[in-house]
Order: C-alpha cells, then structure tokens, then sequence
DNA sequence: TCACATTTGTCCGTATGTATC
DNA sequence: AGATACATACGGACAAATGTG
C-alpha cells in the first residue's frame, strides 16, 4: 500500500445497534415510505420487528428525536410520530454552541443583519410574485390580529422565512428557519413574549412597502434598523428580568 | 386573566428523568465545572449519584452524545468524555435537512459563496493582523504536505475556518465550521478523498495572497472560481461513482 | 366520574462485546 | 494471554401518563 492510498475503508465504530435502528427509520423517512405525520409502531412492536431489545428501540427513538425527526406522546394512543422539527433542533444546538462560545447578542445580530440582507439582495435581484404575495398575506393576517389585540409571534417569524422562501434557494430557508429557532429561543430565556407584536407588524409591513416599491436603499435600511431594534428589546429584557 | 396573559406556565411535557440528568451535565459544562477532555464517571457510578437507573442515565447520554457534547468510547478505561463536536454535530443534521429538502449541489454551492463572500468582505472591511498570520502558516503547512506527497484536507477545511476567525465574529466562525462539516458529508457520500488536496491548497494560496494585496476583486473572484471548482468536483464524482 | 387499555418511562438483573493493562 | 473495567444489549417488571368507553 503506497502512502496516498492509506485510506481507512473499515468505519472507525462498528455501528451500534440502536444507530442501525435509527439510520433503518431514517432511510424509510427518506425515501418516502414513511411521511409526516405517520405513527410509528409501538416500542414493544418495533422491538420484535427488528428483533432487538427494547432499550435498543428506545435509544434510536432518542436520536431520531432529538434530530427532529419523530416526536414523542406518553400513554395510550401515544407514540413516535413522524415529524419535521430538523431546523428547530438545529436551532436548539446553535443556541448551545452560541452560549458556550459566550457569543453576544450584538455579534449574533450583526450576523443575522448581514445573511438576511443576502436574502434581500437575492429578493431584489430575482423578484417572486408568488413570494410576495405569501408575504402580504401574511402582513394582513398578523394586522389583523394586532386589530384584535391578539399576538403575532408565530406569524411575525414566518414573515422572515417568507422572505428566504422567495429567493427559490432552500438553503436560505433553513438557514432563516435556524435563525428565527434561535431567535425564539432567546425569547423563551428572557421572557419577553407580550406586547411586542406590534411594532414588528409595522417594521414588516414598512419592509414590505419598499420591496414593492423596488427601493433596495430603503428596505436595506428598514431591515437593519428593525432587527438592531429587535436586538435592543432583547437586551432591555436581560438587563429587567421578570 | 386578561387576553395578554394567557402564558402557559407549565411547559408542554413535563420533563423526564434522562432529560433532567443530560441538562444537568450540560449545565456543568456551561459552568465550566466539566472542561473539554474531562472523563465522566461510568453510567453505574453515574446512575448511583444522580440515583436513578442505568438505563435513564444511557438514554440521558444518548442526548449528549448525538448534541456532541460528549464523545463515547467503549471498553476498559472507556467512557464518556467531555467533547467540542456541536458544529460537527449541527453539519451533520443539516446534511440531513438538506437531502430531506432535496437541495441541489447547485443551490447549495450558490448559498455557499454568498455566505463565504460575507466572510471576505468583512474581512477586507476590519483586516486582522493576526488572522492573516495563522491563515499564512496554514497554507505554508498544507503547501509543505503536498510536496511530501500527503493529504492536506483537514487543513484546506481549516483555511476557511481561519478566514471565519479572522473576522472576529464568532457566529460566523461557527457558521463556517458547519458549511464544512455539510462538505465533509458530501465529500465521504461521494468518496472523494484522492488527490484533490494540491488544487485546493493552490486556489488557497492564490486567495491569500489577493487578501494581503488588499485586492478585494480578485480575491471575490478567486473565492467564487474555487467553490464552483470544488461543486463541479463533487458533481463529476456524483457521475463517476467509485 | 370511573375504570380500562395502551404506550411510554423507569428500574433491576444478567450476559456479552470490547478495549486497556 | 488473562484479568479488569467499561459500554452494549437483552428480558422482565412495575410506575406513570393519556386517551377511550
């Protein structure tokens, strides 16, 4: 063997049996014989089917579902069912790495100010009707929520996603779909989940206007200047916790 | 309770017991009680101190493990030990959310130079004295291996973290490293790992040298010219399987 | 409201595989 | 080669949760 050819072609780890399991369901997910929303079969069942223990059975579950892949009920008429929470795992992890690299609220909203401006250079570049029309759809809705004194949240995150999904580049969708995760998960820490749906329906709305209108310089800085805002309101709500 | 109140308190699932322990020792390393390289006690001591039963404890490190906090080596003197693999980790799940989505080569090479390119132009905006250095002693290190005839991919995946660290923004060091891991991903589907080192360490040292000429074109060209090269590798060895 | 069935969650005992000394 | 220490895996049992009649 010459020494460009020392390539190891025996994986370092034997695979483990819970991890054959695992990468088993995966493939089944992947090529489409087991689709969103599809109930696994029982621990017990699963068990005699790939003729394994049950604690090899659960071990695998643990791993599809903390890779998003099913979600898990307890009692009866529960289960593992399918599921497509990938991003929002990635998420989880990303806040992980972000707080043990003790990463700061400016440098993450710096870097969250400069992809999603890729994503509005890419919209500007390559207009979408169907994507614009998603996104005014989605302003009315949460208007009309605010009318109704009702929050926004879930819909004030799928604005940005609107925003990647009309660049026709899954990537930037998940990567936005990363972000908004990790957003939330800030959220979720500091506890601020009242009252600030408003001004944000108004800074997408504005946002919006001007992508319509074709003026890049404006929506560039509407888009800078509502996530620095974003950025800000979160700090206020670190330095006064509940 | 008025409308604006209707917080739920209680989280949805009450957390179980494996959950409770992998929070634990991932609060342990948040605090800097458990450092990179230290070893856990075995899952018997562990199930004993934390006084639950084995198999919580294994489920609960089944969590650490796939999150790559800790890595796990079977056998005497084996063990779970205190690991830095999130990025790793996040690469590989977004590999997963990348085939799920059905994401092209082309797609995702495209978000690839759009996001590396963020990288240079801040880098060309706050040049860094000494992450120049380290990205000059690397190419010189990955020059010094091709000529002795050995691979150089572990530091050709580096060159691009260097250029990350350069800007001193940790989250997009970490972004880098994920880009990576999804290569790394790819490059193994593929089995690309014969002598596409010295190519790459060329197109590396040419965009280091256009970096401290301070010519911004010509590095953005060289940056994009050698991820499409790297694409179009891939895509011949997609075609040419081994 | 009250059982009841189903399914996950947890524990224990034991055996086997694997790496280190 | 043998002893040791550890993860891996199996089977059985019961507790806890949750939906159903």
């Amino acid at each position: 063997m010459t020494s460009s050819e020392q390539n190891l072609f025996a994986p370092v780890k034997s695979k483990r049996t819970f991890e054959e399991v695992a990468d088993n369901v995966k493939e089944m997910i992947f090529n489409g014989a087991l689709q969103v929303g599809d109930r696994l079969p029982s621990e017990a069942q699963l068990a005699r089917q790939f003729e394994v223990g049950r604690q090899t059975v659960r071990e695998a579950l643990r791993q599809l579902e903390l890779s998003g892949f099913v979600s898990i009920q307890r009692g009866g008429g529960g289960g593992a069912v399918i599921n497509d929470a990938i991003s929002l795992r990635i998420g989880d992890l990303l806040s992980d790495a972000l707080r043990l690299k003790r990463v700061t609220l400016a440098e993450l909203t710096e870097a969250r100010v400069e992809i999603e401006s890729l994503v509005l250079n890419r919209l500007f570049a390559n207009p979408d009707k169907k994507g614009l029309a998603a996104l005014k759809r989605n302003v009315a809705q949460a208007q009309e929520r605010i009318k109704t004194d009702q929050k926004a949240t879930d819909l004030n995150a799928q604005f940005h996603t609107l925003l990647a999904k009309a660049t026709g580049n899954e990537v930037f969708v998940l990567v936005v779909e990363v972000i908004m995760a990790v957003h939330m998960n800030l959220l979720e820490e500091v506890g601020v989940s009242f009252l600030t749906s408003a001004k944000t329906v108004k800074a997408h709305a504005q946002l919006l206007q001007a992508i319509e209108d074709k003026d890049r310089a404006l929506a560039s800085k509407l888009l800078i200047e509502h996530l620095v805002e974003v950025k800000s309101r979160l700090i206020n709500a670190e330095k006064n916790p509940r």
